[in-house]
DNA sequence: CGAATTTCAGTGGAACTGAAATTT
DNA sequence: CAAATTTCAGTTACACTGAAATTC
């Protein structure tokens, strides 16, 4: 037998904003995970089909950059999208080191489905906060994310 | 050459709340990270040292229940905290399923110099907000934290 | 030449599953 | 009996490093 709360975290790790951003961002990312596993997506495929639709064909290496995925890692994920009929993979005629990645007809689908799931995953995620609480929030997140990402 | 802006995140980034948390903790993630590896230690020891020194003695199951680690990863994290005599791992003599884990001398040393390295942390990540922003954010994560972590 | 791109091979922390052995 | 605890073996997504081959 345990006591009442067996399960509340330790103060060090409620009350430091690093910590509580880990926790909180992982109960996000278990529910983006559960709607993503049900389209068969994993994090680095979307974020790399948003990028192609949002800016057009990109290299790999910018592809990337943009999205801070290693290189390494985005040979990988470009290979499945290229397998599911997500993105096509040509060479750059102008410069024959990259390689241009091209989001298709299908992946333009595939990632409207992914918004619509995305977007019940966001108002579950929210429900405790009002409109203006949720605004609130990304405003402060985005400071911080602005400050790290560039100086 | 690429154009000038090869770095910014897609909008369905840096507006859907679940990645721009996601974005944002890995910032943070990777400043503890930095700290941690100076001194030689893991998340999962920081966390399960954090409820030992809070909550006291606890079975192996207990403290993973605590600290959203799977009974089968406290196993290993605590076998390494065992090795540099950071914590206790004794026999409980009322229930001999159990282990009892303790934290040490050494351990609530180290768990002490661990604080201040995550105190100057906070401060770099939390710069380019005020104190009442700092509030406020962490008022907001914790209202969510708390909403799906118990219901 | 140096620098950038793609690719492969491999590492490591983290999160998780399944199953066995023991005990309550 | 069922349920809980510890432990081991193995898997997966993710983040990262090093190096080779090619091209600019």
């Amino acid at each position: 037998m345990e006591s009442a709360d067996d399960e509340t975290l330790p103060a060090r790790l409620r009350t430091t904003p690093s910590w509580l951003l880990f926790f909180t961002a992982a109960q996000a990312q278990r529910l983006m995970w559960a709607g993503m596993a049900l389209l068969d997506v994993r994090r680095y495929h979307y974020a790399l089909l948003a990028a192609l639709e949002e800016f057009g064909p990109s290299s790999q290496a910018a592809l990337g950059r943009r999205v801070g995925i290693d290189r390494s890692d985005v040979v990988a994920a470009i290979n499945e999208l290229v397998e599911q009929g997500l993105v096509d993979r040509t060479l750059d005629a102008t410069d024959r080191r990259r390689n241009t990645i091209t989001i298709t007809a299908a992946g333009r689908r595939h990632l409207q489905r992914l918004d619509e799931m995305l977007a019940g995953v966001q108002e579950e995620f929210l429900a405790p906060l009002s409109t203006e609480e949720r605004g609130k929030l990304m405003q402060l997140l985005t400071r911080v994310f602005d400050h790290h990402a560039r100086g």
